[in-house]
DNA sequence: GTTTGGCACTCAAATAGGAAGAGTGCTAAC
DNA sequence: GTTAGCACTCTTCCTATTTGAGTGCCAAAC
């Protein structure tokens, strides 16, 4: 988890220079010096003034500047700082929240939906949306199917609860027939109807154990295989959408930068361990910069937030953009883009009926 | 289809120093001067000689040069006289084809045959790999299956004769019990087993027409049912490998160029239409720069070859990189990597049983 | 008539030298 | 504590100027 900055004895008027600085540096890209600062923070103050000032939030590693004859710049310090103590996020506007919601529902396909959030994300940030893909083993079993392919390999597909279809081609260690394998399929269809995957894996584990001998070898065979079906490999995923979207900023302009940024991107392995950091955290969770520890990201931030279906957190989606950002309005986005997310799952996923 | 060049009177000398010009061109990548040519060509010519020639190439459109003071680069005419009758392909490595040939073959699940192709193709070109995946449309029936949703809605899940799963909500018209669903599966999987899908359209369409009266309501409806199952939409998709490798060509370097490149990877649209041009031509495809006609390819070289089960074109594989690659190699890695492909896919998809 | 050496010419790329402008840090005065 | 003043430091932007590669053309040589 990220460390909230240890409170700093900053006046008053030092924060709301740097908050000024800041927002000023968001929005113009440019180290921001002090005779800007001192016409823009209102308090009728010489540029010499807020020079000593300044001087002293540099020492303090609030901000830098790139060059003797430049303004100053915020440094990951001084952006965590300006997150957790001087940023006043202001709600998404109503109007907004509404076309979010009537985007999701205009959807039927769980997955749809996540793409659509991806979507929106990434289009309404101008930077690269993402959702990760909700954890198999957290999902809830519903149903499986076994179909005979040649050389007694067996396609398996399974159904989970999030109305996903997965499905993986396993080789049974004794052969069935077409009529054994709808019969263990129904067998497990009614036996494991609603349970969670790693539970599952457990539980059939320890009913092999147990039952060693009570149980016919059939299905003792079943439920082998079942339990092989069980062990998916690594292979979670995200979506990840606006990808173009960064070449358009300045400060990741740089070749190498990009570059390592996209292999980040189709690697996926490393930011997926990222991103599953956040699943637990409640509300919105931002890393800034190096502060997500992973190379390629240094120039970058990472908003996020999980979204939950029946208070399960079963994913995590966010917005990736330059350090540079607009906090202000996607703190927001993402907390909201969440919450609707989870709600269009619930209502989905968890009909009435 | 792409002309081919129409045959162009050239000596015997000009020929040659045209392919030697290519080929140091492609070799290093700056324009080639007459007096280089001169020294490679081993023709023992005065570089002013050689300029002579070269005019005349010029002339016929076959080089140019960026501004005066430098020497001359292929165009697309030259690059196409070039890969039409000058190139000798030479065959792959034999220990080369050996190793493609051990990595499908570790493979078991097709998909997972078709991102090994993708994968090995960019990394052994250093470029973008690109295979489509299999025409649903094309591919034989083989299973399907219906599950109930809530509010009446139907999961089905239909497996294709090359292993994959489709899925899709629909909401058919009348409501169905799961008896019924079932049933209605059990119907389908003896009748439809093997045909196309296309074909099966049509079919259930002539179906639905004559027989009226004759057949049940309830059949009826079924038929309904899957015939609105097999109206996919354009979802169809191509795994793509390698985009990062096209940063490191400085002649793509420029940002507007590599970001309309990314973006038509991401949009997929118009790049798919373009290889599916490309899905019915015999051996190697080649489309050089704008000869394509798509503009963000417009600096690129799309190298392709469709694979096949059972001599039906499945889909199709290639190579995209800048127009300066090494064909000499490319064509026959994307010949052979297509052959072999097609190949471990009929193993895998139709076995000896 | 093909080939060649010679030569003037063109253009890109690299280098160097200011000049302008933004911004700082320090000091001394208010 | 605040401010004006000023010297100083850098970047950025011009503008020559040079260098070098390569061409095109012509007249002579083969």
């Amino acid at each position: 988890m990220i460390s909230r900055s240890q409170p700093i004895e900053l006046t008053e008027r030092a924060q709301h220079l740097l908050k000024v600085l800041i927002e000023r540096y968001i929005e113009e890209g440019q180290p921001v010096g002090s005779r800007t600062l001192a016409r823009n923070a209102g308090l009728n103050l010489s540029p010499a003034t807020v020079r000593n000032v300044i001087a002293d939030l540099e020492e303090m590693g609030l901000v830098t500047s790139p060059h003797t004859s430049a303004g100053r710049v915020p440094t990951v310090k001084g952006y965590r700082l300006f997150i957790d103590s001087l940023l006043s996020v202001k709600p998404l506007e109503q109007a907004l929240t509404q076309k979010l919601w009537e985007d999701f529902n205009a959807q039927e396909d769980p997955q749809e939906l996540l793409k659509t959030a991806s979507r929106l994300l990434s289009s309404l940030t101008h930077m690269v949306g993402v959702v990760t893909l909700p954890k198999r083993q957290q999902l809830a079993f519903r149903h499986i199917e076994f179909l005979p392919l040649s050389q007694g390999q067996v396609l398996v597909i399974l159904v989970t609860e999030d109305r996903e279809v997965h499905n993986r081609i396993i080789r049974p260690s004794r052969p069935f027939t077409s009529a054994q394998l709808q019969q263990a399929a129904n067998y497990l269809n009614v036996h494991l109807k609603g349970k969670r995957l790693t539970e599952l894996r457990m539980a059939l584990f320890d009913e092999l154990q147990q039952t060693g001998e009570q149980i016919s070898a059939e299905i003792k065979s079943v439920l082998e295989m079942a339990k092989s079906v069980l062990e998916f490999g690594p292979e979670e995923d995200f979506v990840l959408t606006g990808r173009t979207n960064l070449m358009d900023f300045s400060e990741l302009a740089d070749h190498e930068r990009l570059r390592s940024l996209f292999e980040a991107f189709e690697e996926k392995r490393n930011l997926l361990h990222l991103l599953d950091q956040c699943i637990e955290a409640e509300g919105v969770q931002i890393f800034i910069g190096e502060e997500s520890g992973y190379q390629p990201l240094e120039q970058c931030s990472l908003v996020t937030r999980s979204y939950a279906v029946e208070n399960r957190a079963f994913g995590v989606l966010g917005v990736i953009g330059p350090t540079r950002m607009h906090y202000e309005s996607v703190i927001p986005l993402v907390d909201v883009t969440a919450k609707l997310l989870s709600h269009a799952l619930n209502q989905k996923l968890m009909p009435p009926s």
